[in-house]
DNA sequence: CGCGAAGTTGAAAGACCTCAATTATTGTGG
DNA sequence: CCACAATAATTGAGGTCTTTCAACTTCGCG
């Protein structure tokens, strides 16, 4: 059965077979199938039920006073969207499916239990929602500081590695079933602007997209561009995690050598006594 | 004792008199002092002792590959700097004291154990990152929707009241110690642009800024160039919460009747039957 | 008082937006 | 399977917002 969420955790730890085992029962407690353009949470509801991507393609997004609308996360299978009214009391946006979409629906209580039961899993959650909010992080660093071209490079080579974690597209080509129109909300530029800087990265042979698939021809001229850290999104593979794993998302390899998980801070972390990140084999496109 | 903490977290639950005492002992760990400009946290280090800022003003920052800089959040006292590497295997970015800082530092086992101890304490600290992330999703939507008179305005709006909450400043003024350039790099402008538009906003009548204090002279008008919904802030005041600590920024009211914690989905939660959200009293600036 | 850092201002260039028209693509009913 | 309508993508021209560069002024501090 596929399992996205325990493919994204896997990134961050090792299960044994009971964990695993807890996770696939997360999401047989029921789903729901969302058309593209419903809204699967809105902002001021406080839901029973966390909702999980299990296919599709969701977004957070805010709408301001002016009407401008703002997408603030893209949530691709694995992603839970409202984990937060745990303990919030309402969510304060929306989350939007993009696409058709279907979420696993897992009663509140089943989180609550599993937080009390498992140690290793309460971990493996709570660093998925920090590896949001790393996410997040870096969103406002593409906003702030770096023009469209960059953005849009960065937001692409984002949603590319973010799919090949959860075992979806292939080369590197993923799903990409979002309008230019939507796009645009998500990089904080007119549609009018996203089409032109597109255009551009296409003629200089650095993307496709076409059909909903879009297909990363240059991926390292591509981060280059983007100023893509694969860092922020904290998909270390520690001595925990599997090397199975590892390998999923292995050939997403900068030819020069950085690899997908070498960072900024690499060196540093070597200075700390804990070794340099591991470094996946180099591979052709 | 000044514990900026608990005052943060008792916007989120009410604590009993021995939880109220093991998050003064958390502070009694040790401390220490940051000059101006100095990290406090670099990215890719890996602490055993929590940050938690006691006076002062940091920030969280990242310097992309073109030497654009980009600040990601404010630190004030009651922030904690570094809860992430709990979990994550390195900060992703640098947290720098923007003024003369002192933070507690506790010891990450101290933390643990209270993660083990009580279930309140868990879930106020739980409440803390989401609505770190909540703010940091604001930022995103400031960046890419609102324009740069705007987001200056959004920015100083959620100062204020953070800084309210923890009960630092009077009346409508706050510390206020960053330079232009700083305020440019957190908005995402040039410190030129930035000198203008808030020349802008001085002429308007709208905020004082001299001598490190920034007083807001007409927070209503502020606010709605800012198109500032306090809500996402989510500082609820549940039932759990104290009375005596809602009136700490009660005053923070928006004379129309918008008051601080009312956002635009109050009549959404109207509708589930949750009732209104707490209006607080109305009054004069 | 003098020095360096921070703040302020002007003018011109560049990035991005607006408006509007045109073309391509997708989905639907016959 | 085709025709048609609706949606999405593309392009042009002109305007606005923001940046760049450079000079100048003010402020803080020894």
């Amino acid at each position: 059965m596929y399992n996205p969420l325990a493919m994204k955790l896997e990134q961050f730890t090792r299960f044994d077979p009971v964990e695993r085992a807890r996770i696939d029962e997360l999401i047989r407690h029921g789903s729901r199938s969302y058309a593209r353009g419903e809204n699967i949470i809105s902002a001021g509801e406080n839901t029973e039920e966390i909702h999980l991507v299990m296919a599709g393609l969701a977004t957070r997004s805010k709408v301001t006073h002016d009407g401008h609308r703002q997408l603030i996360a893209f949530l691709v299978p694995g992603d839970l969207c409202d984990i937060e009214v745990f303990i919030l009391e309402a969510m304060d946006h929306d989350v939007v499916a993009l696409t058709d979409t279907t979420c696993a629906l897992i009663p509140a209580s089943e989180i609550k239990r599993l937080l009390t039961e498992s140690c290793n899993l309460t971990r493996a959650l709570w660093w998925s929602t920090m590896a949001d909010a790393a996410i997040l992080r870096e969103w406002v660093v593409s906003h702030g500081a770096r023009d469209a071209k960059s953005r849009l490079a960065h937001i692409l080579c984002e949603l590319l590695v973010r799919y090949r974690v959860v075992g979806l597209g292939e080369n590197n080509s993923v799903p990409f079933p979002m309008t230019q129109e939507e796009l645009s909300d998500a990089t904080g530029m007119t549609s009018v602007h996203l089409n032109r800087v597109l255009k551009d990265l296409r003629t200089e042979g650095l993307v496709e997209l076409k059909s909903r698939i879009l297909t990363i021809v240059d991926f390292e001229r591509l981060s280059e561009i983007a100023q893509f850290e694969p860092g922020y999104l904290h998909l270390v593979r520690t001595q925990r995690a599997d090397p199975a794993v590892a390998d999923r998302v292995g050939d997403l390899v900068l030819p020069t050598g950085r690899g997908l998980f070498e960072s900024a801070w690499g060196s540093a972390r070597q200075a700390l006594g804990r070794g340099a990140p591991h470094k996946p084999r180099a591979m052709a496109s």
